[in-house]
DNA sequence: TTAAAGTCAATAGA
DNA sequence: TCTATTGACTTTAA
């Protein structure tokens, strides 16, 4: 039901009219399950997209994907980016056309990329295209001829503003965005985009580093606070855990590769972490209980733990009120206005413009900085948590400085070749053998460790909280 | 049901 | 423009 409506098809006539295969039935599908649509070329009728290089062979993405050996997600992203860049391709081209994705989101797969070991199938096709892509000796051109059908379409499109539609090649392109474009006055019930208040976002990321998981007691509360509806409260946690664990990803990407220079990457393992702790706020052990497809994820998390165990002696003390901690420094409310708000709980926020209340008078820092420590209920666990917290001059600020994957890792070296048929996997492919992982078990074993412990921490709490009877393996 | 993974799409910044 | 960020939503797994 969900689905772009956009993209795959979309993306499905312009590839294939760059690669200028067949192309029977395009668009349809979007019942299956993701966006990718049906297949065009081969026979597959599962859901597929066609793949712009080495096109046309027998296998569907996914079958490629599923027989893909390990890639390396990175050195793959790296280079993308060169090619993007050498060529003045921008990535809204790129990911509508090669991967079926938007502007959005090729921007954080190409500055995130999450190593090969971590990706479900489904997150390991865009990598698969980009391979192939990259595989592909045209594939510039390609792109570029795209670029300029589009603007071709753009131009007409101007003119004659009402009709156009035509112009099938052009249009591949044109069609779909101009649909996306405007044609439909959407003034329709689109709720306005939460904006958080740098005040907020800190509250929410001390709230976080005492708590990953915080219960819906906890959210309930931080959402009262902070005025904001619980689903906002919650939806930020969910993302912020999977972007503190990105980018924990590229810190070991990193890392590893920085130490040790050309291998293939694989960032299995790795850490060194991080110098820059910025974000201090970061990682909280999830991993650990991660993916379970029972890899035991490894390496990663631990900042988090770091953090708890600095703050706390001892990692267990979950700061149950970690809520209330964290937004006694920060709420915007504090002062500005009475938190009280009368109207829908829920929706309270939805009055009010985001921004406008709380960037207040001073800047964010100080309030959360100076704030007295509250600790009213001096609960001794709690209060010495939350004074880390709150006081912490650690993290915010330094947030930001999430640096860029500068560096480089070399790697991968994919052979270009070009057309050639599925079987070619290996040469499609044939570059990534290695890089499994290896090594850094010592490291990773302390960040497992920190890990474990959040994760014990966190179904604890959640037995504790439903009181049921668990059976403790630690 | 819950959490993670993946994306979209609005929008902030250059 | 184009890229980066991020709140929300959908899909997938447990």
């Amino acid at each position: 039901a969900p689905e772009s409506p956009m993209s795959s098809s979309e993306s499905v006539k312009s590839l294939t009219e760059l690669v200028q295969q067949p192309c029977p039935a395009i668009e349809t599908s979007k019942d299956g399950k993701s966006q990718e649509s049906s297949e065009p070329p081969a026979s597959e009728s599962q859901s597929t997209t066609p793949l712009p290089l080495s096109g046309h062979s027998a296998l569907s993405i996914q079958e490629l994907v599923a027989m893909s050996p390990e890639l390396d997600t990175y050195g793959i992203t790296k280079r993308v980016k060169e090619v993007l860049t050498d060529n003045n391709l921008g990535q809204r081209l790129f990911g509508e056309t090669i991967l079926g994705l938007t502007q959005g989101s090729v921007s954080d797969l190409l500055a995130r990329p999450k190593p090969w070991h971590k990706l479900s199938l489904k997150g390991r096709e865009p990598f698969v295209r980009m391979q192939l892509w990259l595989n592909d000796p045209n594939n510039v051109e390609k792109l570029m001829d795209m670029k300029r059908m589009e603007k071709k379409a753009y131009m007409k499109r101007r003119h004659s503003s009402v009709s156009d539609s035509q112009s099938c090649e052009s249009s591949s392109a044109g069609i779909d965005y101009s649909q996306g474009a405007s044609p439909q006055p959407q003034h329709q019930l689109k709720k306005p985009r939460v904006v958080l208040a740098p005040e907020e976002k800190e509250a929410l990321k001390r709230a976080y580093q005492q708590k990953p998981y915080p219960s819906p007691k906890t959210i309930e509360e931080l959402a009262t606070q902070l005025n904001l509806k619980t689903s906002t409260v919650i939806n930020w946690f969910h993302n912020y855990r999977s972007r503190i664990r990105r980018e924990l990803f590229i810190e070991e990407i990193q890392a590893g590769s920085q130490s040790q220079a050309g291998s293939s990457d694989s960032p299995s393992a790795r850490s060194s972490r991080a110098a820059h702790s910025s974000e201090g706020d970061s990682c909280d052990g999830v991993d650990a209980e991660g993916p379970p497809d029972g890899k035991p994820s490894g390496p990663e998390a631990d900042e988090f733990s770091n953090a708890a165990a600095k703050s706390q002696g001892g990692p267990a003390e979950p700061a149950f009120e970690a809520g209330e901690e964290a937004l006694r420094g920060a709420r915007p409310s504090e002062r500005a206005e009475p938190e009280s708000l009368e109207d829908t709980d829920d929706e309270g926020r939805l009055r009010a413009p985001r921004q406008s209340s709380p960037p207040a008078p001073q800047r964010p820092g100080d309030a959360l900085e100076t704030l007295p420590n509250s600790a009213t209920e001096g609960d001794a666990s709690t209060s010495a948590a939350s004074t880390s917290v709150l006081t912490g001059e650690s993290s915010y600020k330094s947030k930001e400085s999430s640096e860029k994957i500068s560096s480089v890792p070399s790697t991968s070296s994919t052979p270009a070749s070009g057309s050639q048929k599925a079987n070619s996997l290996q040469s499609l492919f044939g570059f990534s053998e290695a890089a499994s992982s290896r090594n850094t078990r010592d490291s990773s074993l302390r960040k497992k460790k920190a890990a474990n412990l959040n994760n014990i921490i966190h179904r604890l709490e959640k037995a504790a909280s439903r009181e049921e009877a668990v059976e403790w393996e630690f």
